[in-house]
RNA sequence: CGGGAUGUCGCCUAGCGGCUAUGGCGCCUGCUUUGGGAGCAGGAUAUCGGAGGUUCGAGUCCUCUCAUCCCGACCA
């Protein structure tokens, strides 16, 4: 590509959405360009290199035998209807009406579509097992677009589904997906580690995120370093202390002004694990069936040391949804606001009750009286509730498997894989006939990786002050060429040279200075540059420089030049094959 | 959905009730220059996000509205 002709320009300055440096270099450099918020373009530049991730993740799906397919972005809501999914997801999914009336949605993922598939398809075990994935544009309103692409409403997605005859085969899809994903992300030259995942939406049991650390990242990971422990917060557990002691008798006393936990032990003069706090949130259930909606308040008891994951909560409440709870509805349970328990609210609310207050004694917890909290509370004794572990791990907690202590880090989930299960063939009535002549359902299994996402992440993980420097894996081009001679027919014909030799090439023809075409080379980023200068080519010489190391140049003569840069360009593919790291599901 | 901020040319930006709305980059023309965003000369480009209002007079003040960004809620 000659670069007199390209569509995008390159941008001096950065545009004041810019937040972060990959971001802000995507722009500058003319990848991508933004339509509204979460909504984008990719210019040629960009899309180059997306296209390139999506080979590479093609290759690998199709080393598991994955078949490529496309389904439909506008689906009949009645699919999702089925799954209930229709109810239980709230604006996030876009709805409209055809011309007749029906009710559409635009498919924010595929379960219900390949499910369908699956179902037409698949009737017999002979049949079993399958893999089919797709490249395809998702939208979703998201309610908070951030940070350019790593949080966007339309995007591109991998998605794959397998399915299988029972759990040992979905076992094994899965498995293979553990591995090729860090296939994929190694080829794509993007660090990422695996961590156990909160299931969401999506339904199911098992799950894994493939994450890219980065301060940037949205999500918090837990991890530790002594026995590699690591798990996204929404589900990580840790080491508690539990303070066993005699249950004492239960008594009033008078604590003024003691709204909080803090202002509590100050006064008391006792420790926050001494004490038992009550977190009010309102849960929302939604009938999957009508789609009915209820509302319970919920009384999370957990110990005053720590907090209340909301996500864990969620989920020992099977809830669709889930909110802090506004102060008319907490006191019309009877419970009175900063010196509120579970004592004598049930059955008002649902009560769920953290194991660090169950395995403890004598804890002071509210009175549900204004101006009083209550000594030596008791689990069981006092109240009942559901027993779980609904706190939230945090930087120093101890480690549930070795002891050692946790993490936190940031992350951007660039990957996921999902055990369904038989949630979505059940519901959708996609069973088989096996061998024994029963109908089973199949057991199915989804994959998903965001291809802008990875984009960005690379943007973020491989840029310095002058711009960006993408893996050769992904780089739009493997080679910018620039010319700075006078005479363009020199350049033009080693440009012709290059191409003929299949070199991926962008050829910097401009007639502008030396400095501009130097500066949009670094902003761009492409790893191998050749430069062509006046002096260098009285020599019979060019230059080549890597964009990882600008300092070093190499000379090389032009009689050899096409075939030294296909060496380089060999030398650095070589390098991330290499690198390939891949971990293994045990 | 709550809190905050910002909308002036393709991008960055000046403006703080008063004349024809700054300047830089980019763009166009010509000449010069050609190894790190070069110089000179000339040129084009803005209904100041939109609507209403206050005022003799509004980019500037007020109201509403739209959009975008940030924090939170939320989220793969």
């Amino acid at each position: 590509m000659r670069m007199s002709k390209m569509f995008s320009q390159t941008l001096r300055e950065a545009p004041q959405a810019a937040d972060c440096k990959g971001y802000e270099f995507l722009l500058r450099a003319g990848f991508i360009r933004q339509m509204g918020a979460g909504i984008f373009s990719l210019l040629p530049l960009g899309y180059r290199s997306t296209s390139k991730i999506e080979n590479i993740i093609r290759e690998e799906m199709d080393d598991l035998d994955g078949q490529e397919i496309l389904m439909p972005l506008v689906n009949p809501a009645d699919i999702w209807k089925e799954t209930g999914r229709y109810y239980s997801i709230d604006k996030e999914m876009s709805r409209f009406n055809d011309r007749t009336g029906r009710d559409m949605v635009l498919a924010m993922t595929h379960e219900e579509d390949a499910t369908s598939l699956g179902r037409s398809e698949i009737n017999s075990y002979k049949k079993l097992p399958q893999l089919v994935y797709q490249i395809q544009t998702k939208w979703r309103d998201d309610p908070r677009p951030r940070a350019g692409l790593i949080r966007v409403r339309e995007f591109t997605m991998k998605d794959s589904y397998s399915f299988d005859r029972d759990q040992a085969g979905l076992d094994e899809q899965y498995k293979k997906h553990y591995a090729s994903y860090f296939r994929i992300f190694s080829k794509a030259g993007l660090p990422v580690i695996v961590v156990g995942a909160d299931s969401g939406m999506m339904g199911g049991k098992v799950s894994h995120e493939y994450m890219y650390l980065s301060p940037i990242g949205e999500d918090t990971i837990m991890t530790c370093s002594e026995c590699g422990y690591t798990a996204n917060r929404q589900v990580a557990q840790f080491k508690k202390e539990y303070f066993k002691e005699e249950p004492k008798e239960m008594e009033k006393i008078e604590t003024p002004d003691c709204k909080t936990i803090e202002a509590l032990c100050k006064f008391l003069n006792i420790e926050q694990r001494q004490t038992c706090k009550a977190v009010f949130m309102v849960a929302t259930f939604i009938n999957d069936k009508t789609g009915e909606e209820e509302e319970k308040l919920v009384v999370a008891q957990i110990r005053g040391d720590l907090d209340v994951e909301e996500s864990k909560l969620q989920n020992v409440l099977k809830a669709n949804s889930l909110r802090p709870a506004h102060e008319e509805e907490i006191t019309a349970a009877g419970i009175v606001p900063g010196f509120g328990s579970a004592i004598g609210c049930s059955p008002k609310a649902i009560v769920i009750v953290d194991d660090s207050v169950a395995k403890s004694n004598n804890l002071v917890s509210g009175a549900n009286e204004a101006g009083y909290h209550l000594t030596n509370t008791n689990f069981k004794r006092d109240y009942t509730g559901k027993v779980a572990d609904i706190a939230s791990a945090r930087d120093g907690f101890k480690c549930i498997d070795c002891g050692h202590t946790l993490t936190q880090n940031k992350g951007v989930e660039v990957g996921n894989i999902f055990q369904l299960g038989t949630r979505y063939s059940e519901a959708m009535n996609c069973y088989f006939t096996d061998i024994d002549g029963k109908a089973k359902p199949v057991v199915m299994g989804s994959y998903g990786i965001g291809v802008g996402r990875l984009l960005a992440c690379l943007a973020e993980e491989y840029n310095d002050e002058r711009g960006l420097s993408l893996p050769i894996s992904v780089a739009p081009y493997q080679v910018h060429f620039v010319s700075l001679m006078k005479d363009q027919s020199i350049g033009d014909k080693i440009y012709a040279d290059l191409k003929a030799a299949g070199v991926d090439v962008l050829y910097d023809d401009r007639k502008g200075s030396a400095g501009v075409k130097f500066a949009d080379a670094d902003l761009i980023g492409l790893p191998i540059r050749i430069t062509l200068g006046n002096k260098s080519y009285k020599e019979g010489k060019a230059e080549i420089k890597l964009r990882s190391n600008l300092d070093e140049s190499f000379s090389y003569s032009l009689d050899t030049l096409v075939d030294d840069v296909k060496n380089e360009i060999k030398k650095l593919q070589d390098e991330i094959t290499a690198n390939i790291v891949v971990k293994e599901l045990d």
